[in-house]
DNA sequence: CGCTAACCTAGAACAAGTTTCAGGATTCAC
DNA sequence: GTGAATCCTGAAACTTGTTCTAGGTTAGCG
């Protein structure tokens, strides 16, 4: 990978250096629908086929985009498939948002999140494969999107434990660990090397962290 | 993917069906010897660049064998790469049966024969990249022997717990939810998002399920 | 309006994983 | 020791991710 990449595409911007590395550039609204139409192409194929029907060629045709700009918006295959994990994630969250576990307990209502995800994921076993193999496949060069997902779910794990205050350095633990089984739960069910209950079953067991590390007042 | 993978060279065996699909077949001496340069160019190639490294095309050279003999033995890269992880592994888990951890505790013990295997890991960051990679981007076709490699993490962890009787139920769990932990950890790690002291913590945390799934009596 | 920088397109070219094929070398059965 | 089955080799071909190039297009700006 000789060129560094460039997360999105370098709007106008000064000469050829880059300026203003954090907003990551107002995009143009054409360029933003170019952006979407990628982001829809490439989730159409992995729903078709998973990872390997995303074909960057394909991608490009599909939304109507040349390769080179395909490129552009996104460096790597891998950080396409991240991206569109992003963008379901961001989906999801908000839809849990309207509607919020029942369950009493935080522990049980970070497990019924996950399994309801979890079934979500269930639905389109495709793309899932997909999106899951690309976040586990990335290297350092798409940290920082990998980094993105990541704060996406803690912040959907936060949000089912419906804390009062700020969460003790021991429940961020708890909730890294989650995340950690969650992702490889979900790999292993995607491996075809275990069950949705299994899968359940190591969710709860982890989720009993939750209350072992639960602040005692 | 139009064929079907064959994990291993079908010695003589009857016309052309897998017959015996189990025992995997007894290689030849020189068979037994090519697979092990082919391992030991693999491990070697991986130690000095990770992933990429490894090419097969370079693993063949190295080896002193045909390209199209490599994928005889290992029908890809990414199963080449999980041959070479259980290898390591094995060689691990009969270190630490030599010198087991001395701690009180099941807890304590797993926790340190993780960071232990952990440290060791973090002497090849690159090797252990190219594993952990392959491992976290095998689909089905690599099934058994992703297996193999989680059965024998599990074996590592079991024997850290020094368990007297048949582990229950619950005990197995959390070896499972330790087991993910522990590979998306080192995957944290490898891309650089957290750090030695982050994985370490996070495997302390994991490791209180073994206490409170430890059976009372 | 016309300039200019940045963007986009089409397409070739390159890299590495994987497959295929023709022929020589081994090995087992007899 | 001969033959058949299998294995191994060397090399080319194919696939798909990624890069590069030349030229047309767009957007802000005087």
């Amino acid at each position: 990978m000789p060129t560094p990449p460039q997360p999105r595409p370098k709007p106008r911007s000064g000469a050829g250096a880059l300026p203003d590395p954090s907003p990551a550039a107002p995009l143009t609204e054409r360029q933003e629908a170019r952006r979407r139409r990628i982001l829809h192409a490439s989730a159409q194929l992995a729903r078709r086929g998973g990872f390997d029907a995303v074909q960057m060629r394909e991608v490009a045709e599909s939304s109507n985009v040349a390769l080179g700009t395909l490129y552009r918006y996104f460096p790597s295959k891998v950080h396409l498939l991240v991206a569109t994990m992003q963008d379901q994630l961001q989906q999801m969250h908000a839809t849990l948002h309207k509607h919020p576990p029942e369950d009493t307990g935080a522990a049980a209502r970070v497990a019924a999140t996950l399994m309801r995800a979890f079934r979500a994921l269930q639905r389109e076993p495709q793309l899932a494969d997909a999106m899951v193999r690309a976040l586990n496949f990335a290297d350092r060069s798409v940290s920082p999107e990998v980094d993105t997902v990541s704060r996406l779910t803690t912040a959907i794990i936060l949000d089912a434990m419906g804390l009062q205050d700020q969460p003790t350095p021991e429940q961020l633990s708890a909730v890294r660990v989650i995340e950690h089984t969650w992702h490889s739960a979900l790999i292993t069910w995607l491996s075809g090397r275990a069950s949705i209950a299994q899968v359940k079953i190591d969710i709860e067991t982890v989720c009993q962290l939750i209350e072992v590390t639960a602040p005692r007042d």
